[in-house]
DNA sequence: CCTTGTGAAGTTGTTCACAGCG
DNA sequence: CGCTGTGAACAACTTCACAAGG
């Protein structure tokens, strides 16, 4: 069970990268692109950093993952960190996802204008409610639950992600697995099971919240203390 | 700056509880809440760890921070826990929050059915697009950007969210700060910056599908290789 | 010079394993 | 006996501080 972290593997390409560093690098991202928009053709590791909110020794550690994409006494070149980072994540690539359940969250999610430009693809919506299958919402036609199996293999869909409210999250989830999806971002405030060799990351909004009221306790009731920020 | 970490103040109530703790103490409320709905009395703390999607140990561990709340060879007491936990988060008063940014997100916040049952109420809705000012979204009227600071006072509230485009989302954060509001949840793809004592919490729609895109891409590329979970 | 890349130290989080107690 | 509560070992992550090198 104890899998141990190889940070290179043996035909040198790096292997292995931190989770916490994964996921980082979508937010170095951006900030290289917001850069690129700029016209800045350079930066160090300080202004990056400043840029994606962190410490400039953690995203130079961050990046000594990837390979020696800097030059000493300089810092990075844009267009290369970028293009390098985006390699490394996979987004030299589109990824096609079905989102399942079209209520407002997935609705939101379909219109989403963020997606596009990160290499990620809303292919296919599907929900379980009669009312809403056929109707087109941002463009895509709302499928019948029992055509996730086709239209996840047909559309080559390897993403789902479960919108649905949390009494249904276990089920939709069974049924993105049996259809072939092996990563899953639930939204449905449940926790989900799935088989080994599948990945789940979940995104709960009240717990975000909830996060924040605790903080917010503690800091009307203790009037004397230090603030840090609060873990991301 | 080297902050040390008191597990439990003089008084003897527990404080300083880790951030990885504080995170997981709602996904243990809910799952308390599930048992209860269920009409079961009491709980190991293998069967609250199994429905919470955590090892047993580390639940355990989680709650020592509070205090002993379970009888050695019984479990815990399903009702009596859930008080405990949700006494310590703040959830025994209902929480105030003001969304800025009523598009597709915002709207589908504004909805969203699973923050009353959390001591979580929407309060108040913002925006800078005089069309959507004045119309009405889940009960709850559109207030323009300038009053802000008027809603947030009035209404004591001290969470807010962001739900604005990327562009956006900095100058908001300022006009919170100003306002008076000491804990933002950020929605928008943008790092923003706060002064000292201002808690942020971000969650971000396109990284987390990028982190799941890259562990996709490392499965396909290498097929033989075992998987792990993915880091929350 | 200046900034990267990185060992080493420090901090936080997780898991084990068992003493303690109902 | 069984399950909690927790010290101690372990693992992951962050930060420091400085050698390396353009």
């Amino acid at each position: 069970m104890t899998l141990l972290r190889s940070p290179r593997l043996a035909d040198g390409t790096a292997r292995g990268i931190p989770d916490a560093t994964v996921a980082r690098l979508p937010v170095y991202l951006r900030a290289l692109n917001a850069l690129a928009e700029r016209g800045v053709l350079s930066c160090a590791s300080g202004e990056l950093a400043e840029q994606a909110g962190v410490n400039p020794a953690k995203l130079r550690k961050d990046l000594s993952y990837l390979g020696s994409y800097g030059t000493r006494g300089v810092g990075y070149d844009v267009e290369y960190l970028r293009y390098q980072i985006a390699r490394e994540m996979g987004q030299t690539q589109d990824w096609d996802v079905v989102i399942v359940g079209v209520g407002n969250l997935g609705s939101a999610l379909s219109a989403y204008q963020g997606f596009s430009t990160r290499g990620i693809r809303v292919a296919a919506l599907v929900d379980a409610d009669p009312q809403r299958v056929g109707t087109t919402i941002s463009g895509i036609v709302v499928s019948p639950v029992d055509q996730l199996q086709a239209v996840v293999t047909e559309r080559r869909i390897s993403i789902g992600v479960i919108a649905t409210p949390g009494e249904a999250a276990q089920q939709v989830a069974d049924q993105l697995v049996s259809a072939g999806i092996t990563s899953i971002l639930n939204f449905a405030p449940a926790i989900v099971q799935v088989p080994e060799g599948v990945d789940v990351r979940k995104v709960d909004l009240s717990i975000e919240l909830q996060i924040l009221a605790y903080h917010e306790q503690r800091k009307t009731s203790t009037t004397s203390r230090a603030v840090k920020e609060v873990g991301a």
